[in-house]
This record gives structure tokens, sequence and C-alpha cells, in this order.
DNA sequence: GCTTGAAATGTAATCCGTTACATTTTAACT
DNA sequence: AGTTAAAATGTAACGGATTACATTTCAAGC
């Protein structure tokens, strides 16, 4: 037994010619080890619980994306919870990790996952928070700056001439929508526009959240020329909306989004957005989380990934307006 | 300790003051039994592989979303492996199932990730197909009727007057490809059309290859009148190519697309397609692989899910056709 | 109070690969 | 050949929850 795991572990431990009839030993029966036993004794399973509100959503899939490559590379497996941001659905899976079934969890949202347990800090339950930034716990964040992109894009829209300027938000509940709101109501102060709240509509970053934000926008007296939307799905939805009410993107309405998913350069018209880099969140969240639980990590970073404006044909000027 | 076990497994097989006290001990130090004992104990792990081409596909999404359902409702786990397509990286994947890490495997691509081993049949590696039709393999699959779907998309648009209808494909190596051009070419040798090679154009279920496929129907000399697109991405990337070419959909052109993706109702115009039920995919799938673990299973069934025709917008009359 | 059966609790084996430690084999050198 | 150190191999403990089986406790009935 002994000789077989060292022949299997460290073969040169071994002569070789008991190596020789171990190895064929092993292919005659088809032995396998069997990992639950190696997991349960070292105490490591080497499985990482991911928390994703919704695999559905286009750019959580290429964020997964990313984690599943890095995790390979480290040897982690994945284990990934579409738990429709739902607590008690989280918590469950975080149980995951208490129960030893799981070495450490990364979040996609604002929620600490882990009844009132302390997270890391004093080596309990390894976890990284990663596009959404879960405040008031002290674990890694992988995040973006949602507020100054968020203000780039509003700048954006104002250098076109664009005066009134509607928002379409994400989930009520989010930072995200928070930060996302605040970075456009800062370019609004820095171009002295008073910030009107009925230019704000409610979303839920799906499609159809965006179509029913823009017949809102549709009905309104004072129109805005030009809406901002939270996530790219938003503004997809918002864009056919439009274009069903006859209006001509952007000539009659310009319309942003946030997060350049693939879908975004093929809409009609492309869709200028904030390309966010998705799979380098995840890549990073998984480097991250792994460091944490080998202990390689002293305090818990935030990392802030860079952010990008792509403008693209769906922005144009205010009518009226001489660039 | 065997008391604390009972208590916790089968509270009434102890008595109430021993129950309490144990209660309040486990309550105090925070007690969570080390689940990986219990699987590497029990020979069960409660986990299920499940191996996808990619998570970035929004069809894909769907079909896991309804795995995670289903296999959360029995207990189990899923573990995903985003694999490409990559032979080596399903192989590496289904080792889990063969060292003991996973109980069972689905399978969304048509090929065998266990090397030359027999899948279930004696016992061997429980394994459910999902999808995609993996043949000379008996294990139980669920997959849709793609050629009778395909037929019954290719016969609306015949019906519309489209005598000359490209085919833009699925990837090459898979059984989906062949089957939805198969059903392709029974409603034309139905509707007494010759079968023409130089309207089937290559893709991979991409945006991007519907974009270039367009295109090169678009530099045709004699150009179709309408376009079967093997799935909805790829549509949605044909109807952008033409766009900008100055056609107008579907009064130029008209455009199908196959699996009714979220994005197909968003589209300009939304996109007729053929619907197929994701998520339920997802949940028969995980029904049968547990039912195989738990040898509830006699036989491999193979289960064919119904799907819908869509009829939208991207569909129209061919040019001079009289309803 | 004692017997008897049931209920409660305790003990120890089990799952299987790893690894510290013990023992045996091998090879080298006097 | 004999000694010795090194290399190879064997033995057994370990991890933690479960569970068959053994033992103890308890209550009921005479």
């Amino acid at each position: 037994m002994a000789t077989v795991s060292r022949t299997l572990q460290q073969p040169e431990r071994v002569s070789p010619k008991t190596r020789q009839k171990v190895m064929s030993a092993v292919a005659e029966v088809g032995y396998k080890p069997n990992l639950m036993a190696v997991k349960f004794r070292s105490g490591k399973t080497h499985n990482l619980v991911v928390l994703v509100p919704t695999v559905a959503n286009v750019f959580f899939a290429r964020v997964i994306s990313g984690m599943q490559q890095t995790a390979a590379e480290h040897g982690y497996a994945i284990l990934l919870a579409n738990t429709l941001g739902n607590a008690t659905i989280e918590t469950d899976y975080a149980k995951m990790v208490q129960t030893s079934q799981a070495d450490g969890l990364i979040q996609l949202r604002a929620f600490n996952p882990f009844d009132s347990s302390v997270v890391n800090g004093h080596g309990l339950y390894p976890m990284v928070n990663a596009c959404e930034t879960l405040e008031q716990i002290a674990c890694p964040v992988v995040t973006l700056d949602n507020r100054r992109a968020a203000k780039a894009m509003t700048e954006h829209l104002l250098s076109l001439g664009h005066r009134r300027i509607a928002l379409i938000k994400g989930p009520k509940d989010s930072p995200l929508t928070r930060q996302r709101l605040a970075g456009y109501q800062d370019a609004l102060a820095q171009a002295g526009i008073d910030f009107d709240e009925r230019l704000l509509f409610a979303g839920d970053f799906t499609l159809q959240s965006g179509h029913t934000a823009a017949q809102q926008i549709l009905n309104q007296q004072h129109r805005p020329t030009a809406v901002f939307c939270e996530n790219d799905e938003t503004a997809i939805g918002a864009i056919q909306a439009f274009k069903q009410a006859g209006m001509k993107i952007p000539h009659d309405m310009s319309v942003a989004g946030f997060d350049d998913i693939a879908f975004a350069r093929f809409c009609d018209p492309p869709l200028t957005t904030i390309a966010q880099p998705a799979e380098e969140f995840g890549r990073t969240a998984v480097t991250l989380l792994i460091d944490l639980i080998e202990q390689k990590l002293t305090k818990a970073p935030t990392v802030i990934m860079p952010y990008e404006l792509i403008v693209r044909e769906s922005t144009g000027p205010a009518p009226g307006f001489q660039g």
C-alpha cells in the first residue's frame, strides 16, 4: 500500500523493478486512487464555491470562464452556485465551506453568506468578493471603479451636447447601482447641470427591464435625449423599445450601456458601452482566493480593474448640437 | 462521538436530556461536521460533473440553470467544467468521476470523455448526454428532434415562398449540425427543390461566425432570399451584416435562428426561431443522472424534448411571393 | 428487591491513501 | 566475509463521521 502510494507520488523513491511491478499491477486492475480519501485526510478539498446570481447573465458567464481557467491551472475545481440572488441559497452554499467541502468562496454579489461568522481575518472561511463591493467585511475585493466609469460615460454623453440624460438603474439593493448613480451625478455636477430625479428609472439588468424603462421614458413629456443604462442587456432592451416607437438611434435618442458583452458589438446600432475585463475579474478573484487559502496573503487587498469607454454608434450628438 | 452523530442524524434515538446536552455543546463550540469525512466514508460525494463547451453561450447558461436547480433539490452539487470543447480538458474532468470525486457526469457535447472505459452499462461511471447526441455509447440521452425541428423551420421559410434558402451551420464535428442539415434537406426534398451545396455556410455558433457567413452570402451572385441559422447567435450576427449592407429584414432577406435565447426577442427585427426548453433539458439530464447513480434506471432511456416554432418578424414572404 | 427486556450509550471497526517510523535489503568498503 | 550506512520496503497510525455490536442504564412487572 505504502509502496503503491510512493510509486505513484514519488517514483524516484522506489526501485525501478518494484516501480515496474506496481505500475503493471495498477494498469492491470485499473486502480484509480480515491481522491476523496486524500482530500479528507489532507483537509484540503481543492474546491472553490462560486456564488453567481445567475449564470444566464452574459457578463457573469465571462467572469466564470476566467475563474474556471485559473482554478484549473492551480488544480482547483469550481463548485458553481446559481443563487438567483437568494440569501438562503447563498447561505446554504456557504455551508460547504463551513463543512469542509470546499476551501473557500467567491461571492459576486454584495452579501455576506456566512451568517454572523467572521470571514477570514482570524483564519475563518476564506472568501473573496468580486464585481460588487461587499462593504463592512474585510475580505479581498476585485472591483472596478464603477463611479469613475459611470462618470466617464456620462461625460461622453455630455460632450455630445446632451443635457437631459436618463439613467436606467440596476438592482435596487446593489452597491453597483449606487456607485454608477454617484458617477452619473458627479459628471452632471461637474458640468453644472441640476440632477433631476425624474430621469432615474428602475431596472434589474434584464433585457425586459430595459424595454419597460424605455417605454416609461417615451411616456414622459419632457423627454431626455440620451439614456445611460447600467448594463448592456438593459440598453439592448431599451433600444428595441425606442425603435419600436419609431425613433432612430442615435439620431433621436442616444443609448449607452455598461459591460461590453458580445452582443453589444452586434446590436443595431452597435452599442457604446464601458468594457470591463470580465474574464480577468474571474482570474484575479480566483488567484486572490487561492492565495488566501494558502496563507500567502497578509492583508485583504482591493484590486481595482481597469475599464475602457467604447464608443460605437448608439450614441451621437444631441439634436441641434454643434460639436 | 457516536452519540453526537446520532443526535444530529436521528434525534429520536437519543434521550431528551442527552439530546439537550449535545445540542448545547454543539452550539457552544460551533461544531460543524466534516462532510468530506462523510462523503469519503459513504463513497457518495453528491457531486456531479458537468462538461460545458462554454458557459458564455446563452443557451448553455440556461441549461446549467436548470441543472443547478434540480441538483440542489436532490442535495447534489454541480462541478462545472468549462471545457472549450477540448477533449483533454474533458478527459481530465471525467477523471473526477473515476477518482471518486464525483458520482456522475453530464456531457453537453458529443464526445465520450471516459477514455476507453465502458460507460455505465456494467456499473461503470454514470453519465448522461444532453443536447447533442453521443452516438455509439449506451448512456441516457436528453435531446431534441433536431432534424424535425430544422425541417419545420425550413418548411416555414418554404411556405413564405422562399426557394433559395441558405443554411449557416454549427460546429463541423457536431451531430447537431448534421441533424439540422438533414432536416433542412428533408424539407427541401419534400418540396421538390434541389439541394444546392453552395447555399451551405460554415459557422460555429458565435455572433462573429454569423456575421462572417452573411458577408459571404452577400458576395454571392445568385443570392438566397432566406437564411436559416443553426443557432440564434449566428442569426443575430448575420442580421447585423445584412443590415450593414443596407438590406431590410425581412423585406430583402429572411433570417431564422434556433434556440430562442433571450436576445432573440429583443433583436431588430425580433427573431423567428425554434424554442428549446433549455432549463428543462438541464433538469431532465440531472434527474436521469441521479436515477442512474442511485440505480433506479434499468436501461438507458432517450428523452426527446419538445420544440416550438416561434415566428417573429425576421422572416417574411419572399420578394414577389403572393401568399 | 430482583428479573427481564427495552432503551440508551459506549466501543471499536471501517472507509483509503499518506507518512512517520521500523525493519529489511542492498551495496560499498575494509 | 563482515561491518555499516544507505536505500528500499513494510507496518501501523491517522483523519472524522458512521454504525454494528457490546455494554450499561432504566423501567416495568412479579
